[in-house]
DNA sequence: TGTACATCAGTGAACGCGCGTTCACTGATGTAC
DNA sequence: TGTACATCAGTGAACGCGCGTTCACTGATGTAC
């Protein structure tokens, strides 16, 4: 039954990516481990020969989910012209696509509530994934001042994240579009 | 062992209270009827003569929660001049004293992961809670056409929101506070 | 390089636990006459 | 107004279920000699 060590790296990895994935769609508590680890053919014993604990999943679930966001949004603000990459990641972000996308979205955005009561290494997980979204802005504010981009970055990214979770909770698909395109709107003052 | 009709009713206000109150402390998943129950010195089988369901509870309590948060926005416009209402709103609801509010704060906030994949009705009241959030800052936007004014509440209710959301999750205070101080500076130039 | 043995990835049953919901029951309240 | 009876608020045990975690076991991998 014993596995090779690269084997069992891979299946580690597939984990992680699983639950990434499920936790974004289904919540946290939500997801059991069986939910994670029987679609990848695995049984729930074999989990805690890679893992400690449900929460260490969570907390490497949380950090490799925000590392996914951060590198698609980098890749969005690649596409355009240089100095239109703020627009470009700000459209990629408070977009229908992005509501709509249950399993690959902003762990702020499909866990919030749920980070907020995390334990510590979630906490710091999601703290670093805000962090490098506010750096991802604040590096493409031209034109302003070090402290000033970094200000104006995290009242942009709150905006985002807030508008994407307002426009998940809306029912009335127009109302839900309207969030995202007053905030987009707004956003392109800034 | 019935009650009066009275009693009944007031039992019922009791449930949905407490209620209103456990889920924004711990989420809704993370509430067991009993935890709302038997604090009230009532036992989980009397649940079931008030509500159909916990997702009937869920949908009334996320509709009490936003009545008491927007009637605390109304009184504090009102304590200063008239035309600071406003800002007042925005300091109150983007402030220490709600990101530290346990019990008593925005459940689009301490819930909002939750809500977006909640039934039709608790989604209702969210959104109506939303729209009425929306509301009281839209009318104090004075000078701006109607239009203009809800698009600019919708998006400051959404920075709002997301800056709540992530100064709790944020551990470090400093930091924590730093997200609260941007957003409150960046919306006093709405 | 070959062999003997230790390691450990993964299995599957079991653990205690709490969940939402149901149900027979109790007895005070409400009502029909 | 008084009485007989129906209603129903609340109790507490029970239901089936899924949860996170543990554990004895299997057998291929890895390693020491």
């Amino acid at each position: 039954m014993r596995k090779s060590k690269v084997e069992a790296a891979d299946t580690r990895r597939r984990i992680v990516e699983a639950a990434a994935r499920e936790f974004r769609l289904h919540g946290i508590q939500a997801t059991g481990l069986n939910a994670v680890m029987l679609p990848l053919g695995l049984t729930q014993g074999g989990f805690y020969r890679h893992f400690s604990s449900k929460d260490q999943l969570v907390a490497e679930a949380c950090s490799q989910a925000m590392t996914e966001v951060i590198d698609g949004l980098e890749a969005a603000a690649r596409h355009g012209d240089a100095d239109k990459g703020l627009a470009a990641i700000v459209n990629a972000y408070v977009s229908e696509s992005h509501r709509d996308t249950q399993t690959g979205g902003c762990p702020l955005v499909a866990m919030a509530s749920e980070l907020a009561r995390a334990d510590e290494q979630t906490r710091a997980a999601a703290t670093q994934g805000f962090e490098d979204l506010v750096d991802v802005l604040a590096k493409r504010m031209v034109g302003k001042p070090p402290n000033a981009a970094r200000s104006s970055a995290v009242f942009a990214v709150a905006a985002m994240i807030g508008a994407v979770t307002m426009s998940r909770v809306v029912e009335d698909s127009d109302a839900s579009t309207a969030i995202l395109e007053d905030v987009k709107q707004h956003l392109g003052a800034i």
